[in-house]
DNA sequence: CAAATAGTGTCTCTAAGACAATATCAC
DNA sequence: GTGATATTGTCTTAGAGACACTATTTG
């Protein structure tokens, strides 16, 4: 014990070379547009929160939300920080979504990136621009392979788009590894960790363990077929469906009307 | 960009603190053991690389192996030599566990943990013994509840076993987190790293997305339908494991012999 | 009424589990 | 022959997908 004391007073980190570490948080949202047929029910897209670099490196750039962790926080208390600084909701829980750490993947120096995903089920968050940031957008998602076999990965706000390739490139333990071959407008090699994060959050949303967190407290069976069908990229019948979910949500007795076709009944999770 | 040039020669990361970062490994191996009997199939467990603490802290404690990440490799890289250094084997592949960031985890000081699982084929394997280890075991491992709902990790080789106990608390995403109540004589948290190592390869073996990983090139279904219950800690009937994995293997002309019963015929992953 | 979604019932197909039965070797 | 595992086949059940059909609302 004496001897430990010892040890560790004479002991320093700091005379080995260390890193610097940050959380990136991919903060994934279900937006809903109107679809112009006020008997349709409306549109969803899924979308990601990507913020404007108004600093070097890569200024003007498009990145995720994130920053370094401080002395006395865990990583995921670092990436809460992070997005509650960006968007003023703390989300239900984190994804972990794998370390980043090749070298030279940030210029400013020997930079290894925890990166994490969330999901944020508040329509009315309002994106807020933190320090280090000029703006702050949703971006619908659109991630696909193309001809070559490649994954495009499209990400579109309007006039503001980005479109980064990677290619993908099997592992074991199930997993995918992305190289960047064209990042776009995307910061650092962010458009890699937004592709693992879409991984993981599609390799999650087949049981329905964290498609409830893109809803309100009360939703319908279609709402629930829609966001996971968003997420998924998959499409299921309706009737084959609600079977599915029949023991995974509780009926309530409120109706959603007004919709121009029979209400639906909403229900809950159970 | 002379305006980035001018900003990256005038940042300095070191103004910043920063922590150290490591690799910590979980290297599973399936050891065999003769049942004593000529007719019954060799029984197997489950077994953990540990190594024996030569300096402080923890000095004397079990311990993963791992190390401090160097500049210019990355988190993998760092993870695949330290395995290397310790067992003299490369494997297939590495599993990522998690990310190890509690204050306080290491009295060393502010040091953060990523954890990778391994698979170890080789059953020639010979443990050796790094610079900082007095001595490395495989060690079997059990992992279960006890009557109060925590799980209580005990590894064991001969004469030394460890006993770790861990409350185990459901997080969203479908992970699981555990809290050490007693790390018994494991050092730092290594008994949580372990816990969530078992836990991430029991979740992926299911799908026989690794299970080949432990074995030679040729084997039989008996030995495959065996890797995978005492991996998972579950129990088939063979005749629908053979059902099961038969679009997975393909047969080979060769039959293991001298069992005193029936061959049983190699097969190949497919 | 027409258009759209909500919701029910039924058929088929597949995969998993239970279990019976046969095959083959070492001693 | 005996005791063990290897291997095949069959029955049942649960769940997914396809699809036909009915119910209900708003313009």
């Amino acid at each position: 014990m004496q001897d430990e004391k010892a040890f560790l007073s004479g002991y320093s980190l700091e005379d080995y070379p260390r890193p610097s570490v940050t959380a990136d948080i991919v903060a994934f949202r279900i937006r809903e547009s109107d679809s112009g047929n006020y008997r349709r029910n409306s549109q969803t897209a899924l979308s990601v929160l990507l913020i404007k670099r108004g600093g070097h490196p890569y200024k003007g750039c498009w990145a995720l939300p994130g920053g370094f962790l401080s002395p006395g926080e865990t990583i995921e208390q670092c990436a809460f920080r992070e997005v509650e600084e960006e968007t003023a909701v703390k989300p239900a829980s984190l994804m972990p979504v794998g370390v980043f750490s090749e070298p030279g993947r940030d210029p400013r120096g020997w930079i290894i990136s925890n990166a994490f995903a969330c999901i944020i089920s508040d329509p009315a968050v309002r994106a807020q621009s933190g320090d280090d940031a000029a703006d702050a957008k949703w971006f619908d998602v659109d991630f696909a392979q193309d001809e070559n076999g490649d994954s495009v990965l499209t990400l579109q706000n309007g006039e503001d788009s980005v479109r980064a390739v990677l290619r993908e490139e099997r592992t074991q333990f199930g997993m995918t590894r992305y190289n960047l071959l064209d990042s776009g407008s995307l910061a650092f090699d962010h458009a890699k960790i937004i592709a693992a994060a879409l991984e993981a959050l599609r390799a999650g949303a087949a049981d329905f363990e964290h498609i409830f967190d893109f809803l309100p407290e009360t939703f319908t069976l279609a709402e629930l077929q829609n966001v996971q069908e968003t997420v998924m990229n998959i499409s299921v019948l309706p009737a084959n469906f609600r079977r599915k979910v029949a023991n995974l949500v509780e009926e309530t007795e409120s109706y959603k009307q007004g919709a121009g076709h029979r209400p639906a009944r909403l229900y809950r999770k159970k």
